[in-house]
DNA sequence: TATTTTTACGATATCGTTTTCGTATTATTT
DNA sequence: AAATAATACGAAAACGATATCGTAAAAATA
């Protein structure tokens, strides 16, 4: 049933090294022979162990995509753009989510050490606060690239959006809009992208003269009810902000449904903008102005700098920042209402 | 750098298949040696490559969902499920998308054949219309386990909801909300899903006496475009429907956007119900009354079937239908309007 | 003490490829 | 015709781990 080399080569009469190689195509092989084996193989519908040329090259043709959480549409875009690439150069994708857990993403990590796969695609979590898991990766040669939620301190490419500016002119939009109080809120004091994103909030604050709150910068995590609690003291004070700005969907989301809860109005009452790629954010009660960042390119990019580091077979990646923009799409939940 | 039992048995003065044995915790081997072997190991930290055990064991340890599309928060959540129940037992999953296509599916299909994985999660593509590569796939020995988008020609597992009663459940909840004239958004002629929806939606306008019309039956597709113009034309005759009951999601909202451009008010003129696992579903304007697919409890029991499968080590998986019932969450987007 | 059993380990074949190297045959050159 | 070069193929060693044997030494039994 199950047919391999050996048995193609004794049908055939000739021998397995033969077989092999005018499968391969090799030069060393006569037309006729490749023309026999060739259909000889396909008669009996052969098809090669892919885990014997696996050990026998010490490659996979497999990488790994390692996401936070499947809930959120960014990493779906981005999970979608890898596969596009990895079916492109006829890889396989591998797909684990870390749930925004350290533990979880050192096991992980650890389990794709031993040449599992060829390369990595990763977006840290958001409670990561060491690196040795990744650089025990690198010092055993795998590869690694990260997107979005990147680790400076690796040496590798690293595919971001420009989240500086982005937080800056989303700040700027809800100031422009008459916003002159406005909350920001923090998704992990741990990553990158969220201190970017908020470093763009201050300036865009300091800019328009705006004093700076402490008390408006609420540290949210991945604790669902610890959050819904803090953005609801956040809207229930007798002075509420008269913006807000969320650092990712699920808290923009967040905010929609205490509002809804409590009968405060979007965008009269308070301004709601967030980095999003949800799909329905035009259609929202109100629809939602969103700082899109492309996710799918991002997954792409990724994808195709660590196939072309694959097939130049050098063991290290130079440090390198890609950026690619973000857009605003204003829509009604920022719409001024003077 | 990268160390092998060979190096392994080098460094400790014993043999390989000691070393091997130890770190198997046989019975073969005494509690002294397995301790040293172990301290050993970890010390130079050793990892087995994976590949060398599955050419030895015929086994990957590895098993791939295959999808559609991941546009669709079904999918995503499925995934999810099963991506779950695969860490829990160590296993890998790689994820493929069909996009729809056929001769993708067939090709995906062809490249798991040869034993890159101990098992294939399924949801055909809505363009499948011939089963033989499934045949194949069974008659080389891999399990496949079904879910939603199922195949009834291939005996084996299949995970489905219960879409025929709720096929009859949302339009009877659109003709008790006043609606007397539904259409049906069909997604596929090849899909089973698609033809159970139906069926319902025909047994509920039969029960309260309502005439079918074909041409309330939209026969969507792949083609966005199409789709986009099937629904402006039945929403754009000088009578439109009071009611639509759209089989997936995306067509819902391809409603939503032609119904927003063309200033129809919802529930007013028309009443809509959808298949849907929209996270927002609740945010929309108006909320959008849905019937949500237990999507993760799927992909989680798919997942499980397949596992229970590959414990046992049985060669046929017995034909099995297991059934896990859809919600209906009554929301404002078919809220009666008399 | 002699025999059997148990314990603890090693040598080796195996999984299915790929690839290096060796070599017989044919083709080309002088 | 003799020497060299090109062609077409086969034997066998990897890749790294597992598992089946076989077998010394130690322990238990007779």
């Amino acid at each position: 049933m199950k047919i391999n080399l050996k048995d193609l080569a004794k049908e055939l009469g000739i021998s397995v090294s033969t077989v092999s190689k005018a499968l391969r195509d090799s030069y060393e092989i006569g037309e006729e022979t490749k023309k026999r084996v060739l259909a000889k193989a396909t008669e009996l519908g052969y098809t090669p162990n892919p885990y014997a040329g696996f050990l026998r090259n010490n490659k996979s043709k497999t990488i790994a995509i390692v996401v936070p959480e499947l809930t959120n549409n960014y990493f779906i875009q981005a999970i979608s753009g890898a596969e596009e690439i990895a079916q492109e150069n006829n890889y396989h994708l591998l797909i684990y989510t870390t749930n925004d857990s350290f533990e979880k993403e050192k096991s992980i990590i650890k389990h794709l050490m031993n040449g599992r796969v060829d390369g990595i695609l990763l977006s840290v979590s958001s409670t990561t606060s060491s690196y040795e898991h990744l650089n025990e990766l690198t010092q055993n040669g795998v590869p690694i690239i990260f997107f979005d939620r990147i680790c400076h301190e690796i040496e590798t490419a690293k595919i971001t959006t420009n989240d500086f500016a982005c937080g800056f002119i989303a700040t700027e939009h809800l100031i422009k809009n008459g916003c002159r109080d406005i909350a920001y809120l923090s998704v992990s004091e741990y990553l990158s992208i969220d201190s970017k994103r908020k470093q763009g909030y201050l300036e865009a604050l300091n800019k328009y003269d705006i004093k700076i709150e402490e008390s408006r910068i609420i540290n949210c995590g991945i604790d669902d009810k610890m959050n819904t609690q803090k953005i609801k003291k956040l809207l229930s004070s007798n002075k509420i902000p008269d913006g807000i700005f969320a650092s990712v969907e699920r808290l923009a989301l967040k905010v929609y449904h205490i509002c809804n809860a409590a009968n405060i109005s979007i965008p009269e009452s308070v301004k709601v903008i967030s980095f999003s790629n949800l799909r329905t954010a035009d259609l929202l009660c109100p629809s939602l102005t969103t700082i899109t960042q492309p996710a799918y390119e991002m997954g792409k990019e990724a994808a195709k700098i660590l196939f072309k580091h694959l097939s130049k077979r050098k063991n290290i990646i130079l440090n390198e920042n890609i950026v690619i923009n973000s857009v605003l799409t204003i829509r009604n939940s920022t719409k001024k209402t003077s």
